[in-house]
DNA sequence: GTCTATACACAGATAGAC
DNA sequence: GTCTATCTGTGTATAGAC
């Protein structure tokens, strides 16, 4: 009775994970067409243009995070649980076979992306740091947190913190080392 | 009456300005041997393959990183100069034209990287966390900073929020942001 | 040590049959 | 929508002349 997922989703699917992994440009489309069984051919037809996928795979990925983050928001007031359950979204897209944020991926491909898709990745880091600095705002006029410094700079520093947390526990084969990192910055976010 | 400095050299200082921006797969022997005035071949006669070239240019990078390490210590005694001085080394590496520190670029390529490079990326990242935690160790030692956690955890937050800084302010086209953060998380390290 | 020339693999992309 | 076939560019790397 259900319908089958349409190609361009699956190839979405395949793409994205392979990015998470090796980056945007050491993706091809022979790279992705073949775990699917089809030919690199028709992954043109789906995406004409490598920039075309490329900005579909950033879209798709904030708009589920967009998601992600408004279920968050809607399932707790507190501002300590928002911010643990926020470092557990990070968990479902680290894989132990090196896999992390599409995102902080592409940020180092950064230079190398076509303008369109760098700007795509750049909106992708505003709308964490925004939630971030909402949630942080919030904590602080409840009195459930006691912020040393402005929201927003310190938003930025927990954003930068688990970027490079991914980045360190991969390069080292050390996943646990995002936990260890991103638990000690969420503490100090309660802390500060 | 000053030598030439000799080519191999001179290949590496273009090559690593080079992966500063764009990351190792992205450059190419031609975009190396270009502002050389040389061909590819000879880049070759230098560094065979490209994987000879890669660890050369990460070992050269972390011997010059530790001599500034070794001689910020002999500078100061004060763990908060330190890591002021420790903030300072970054800005040299990094450039308004997206340049930023090669390791960084490298981990963000682990994935893609040959095991024998990766590993020397690791290393690099290991004497900066090593250097890190002695600093806060003996800085908490001559009473003047008050952890609240262990140095090596601290060291390895303050690590992964420069890191995850130098990518966002990169992909924002901001430069500034690195500055924000950097100095906000070392006051975080003297707070905690 | 640097050159020209070239081998070989693979990339992104397109044309046209089915 | 997917295929085969192909174009074109570029990458790493090597052979051999100078």
């Amino acid at each position: 009775m259900s319908e089958p997922v349409d190609t361009a989703q699956r190839i979405l699917d395949v793409a994205q994970a392979l990015v998470q992994l090796r980056g945007f440009n050491a993706v091809s489309y022979t790279d992705i067409s073949g775990p699917l069984g089809i030919r690199n051919a028709s992954v043109h037809y789906h995406f004409p243009l490598k920039t075309d996928l490329g900005i579909s795979l950033v879209r798709r990925y904030r708009r589920h995070t967009e998601e992600q983050l408004e279920t968050i928001l809607n399932a707790t007031p507190s501002a300590r649980q928002r911010l643990n359950r926020y470092l557990e979204a990070y968990r479902t897209v680290i894989h132990p076979d090196g896999r992390i944020c599409l995102c902080t991926v592409l940020a180092g491909d950064a230079p190398t992306l076509p303008e369109s898709m760098r700007r795509e990745v750049e909106e992708f880091f505003k709308l964490n740091q925004t939630w971030l600095t909402q949630v942080l705002e919030h904590g602080n006029a409840s009195g459930e947190l006691q912020l040393r410094d402005t929201p927003e700079l310190l938003a930025e520093l927990l954003l930068a913190a688990l970027e490079g947390a991914m980045l360190l526990a991969r390069t080292s084969h050390a996943p646990g080392r995002f936990e260890a990192i991103g638990q000690r910055a969420i503490k100090a976010m309660l802390t500060f």
